[in-house]
DNA sequence: CAAATGACAAAAATTAATATTTGTCATTTG
DNA sequence: CAAATGACAAATATTAATTTTTGTCATTTG
């Protein structure tokens, strides 16, 4: 306690704190209380209510992108990677979402608050889904094209199976058939091959 | 006025009503008002305030299907007819977004409440694309399958662009860029043909 | 007598007074 | 003197009293 105060500590706390007491019911006041500090402390390693907030965001974004970065970085067939991380992008989203609802709804919401930091998170994951289409392009597993463009098609492609704003409908008892079908669609193509 | 009260003359007044005051501020006793009559009234015509809500939503709804159906039903390779189809459908929900963002949140918030009309209307769309799938397969223009499974993968594979959920997303300077890119995914696949 | 009314109770929403929260900064503490 | 405090004003949120709304139904109207 007589140590200084660290700007991981404070965003533990500040998770406790919104775990507990909600997004709307959470004041700097709570989480200044739950530290044990005044709550003009907070102000002297968070600019405002927002940037702390952001900076719990970032973090659960985090949380996200760094299993995935790991896939990406693997060896194997570019086929394979592809498939595992997007399995893996919508498997992280949809336990997440199943676990505990509210929570997650609280984390998302909490992130939509802050466009900047779900943009860069975005461009993140589109970024290591690039570099495994850019290794199937040149390995001859995937058509040739701009890694980038295709990258960004097969994520929005799949936005369904990922997106937070679309949760609700991960309930349904076909979404599992779902995602295989769409995933097949876009691996194989609908036009018959000549 | 002498005239009895009809269920279309109910909801054309309704749908002004609640263009001028919106879902939250729109009352049973405003409608009432506007039509002439005592709010008792509507309560022969209708069950409950719900209930109007949900016949408001059904033929917001239609006016969507309805333009789909036509294209679904006329002649043409089908090809081409999954394409209009597609294309028609997030060219319809994007420019009523576009044209008056608050009125296409107040709709769908109201279609939102009638989970049951949402569904139908769901089903309804993936049955025009059945429809087209399956021509598509007779003809040899698409690879044989489930025409259903084949037309569900095609609507949740483009759910990013018309989705009203996601409409937040469709103000970007890319989305256009992105809907050909997906397009092409789904049309010629990532695997590249042996 | 079919269609509409309007008075009514229960539920829900609004309002305005009250209290909390955010963010600042001059002062205190170790 | 760096780090933390706590008193303060302005902005926001909560609460409880008041009003409106929903839905019913016995009565009225054409």
């Amino acid at each position: 306690m007589a140590e200084p105060l660290t700007r991981e500590q404070i965003l533990d706390t500040t998770e406790q704190v919104l775990r507990r007491f909600g997004l709307d019911k959470t004041s700097v006041v709570d989480v200044a209380r739950a530290l044990g500090v005044s709550h003009g402390t907070l102000y002297r390693h968070f600019a405002s209510k927002a940037a702390l907030k952001e900076a719990v965001a970032e973090r659960w974004l985090h949380e996200v992108s760094t299993p995935l970065g790991k896939i990406a970085g693997e060896e194997g067939s570019a086929f394979d990677k592809v498939r595992s991380w997007i399995e893996r992008l919508v498997h992280i989203k949809q336990s997440k979402a199943k676990e505990d609802p509210e929570l997650f709804a609280m984390y998302n919401a909490l992130a939509e608050e802050s466009v900047e930091v779900i943009t860069a998170h975005i461009h993140e994951l589109i970024a290591q889904l690039t570099k495994i289409v850019e290794e199937g392009m040149k390995s001859g597993e995937f058509q040739k094209g701009n890694a980038h463009e295709q990258a960004a098609a097969i994520f929005y492609a799949t936005a369904r199976f990922h997106h937070p704003a679309l949760a609700k409908e991960w309930a349904s008892s076909h979404i599992q058939e779902e995602f295989k079908q769409v995933w097949s669609l876009i691996t194989s193509g609908l036009v018959k091959k000549s």
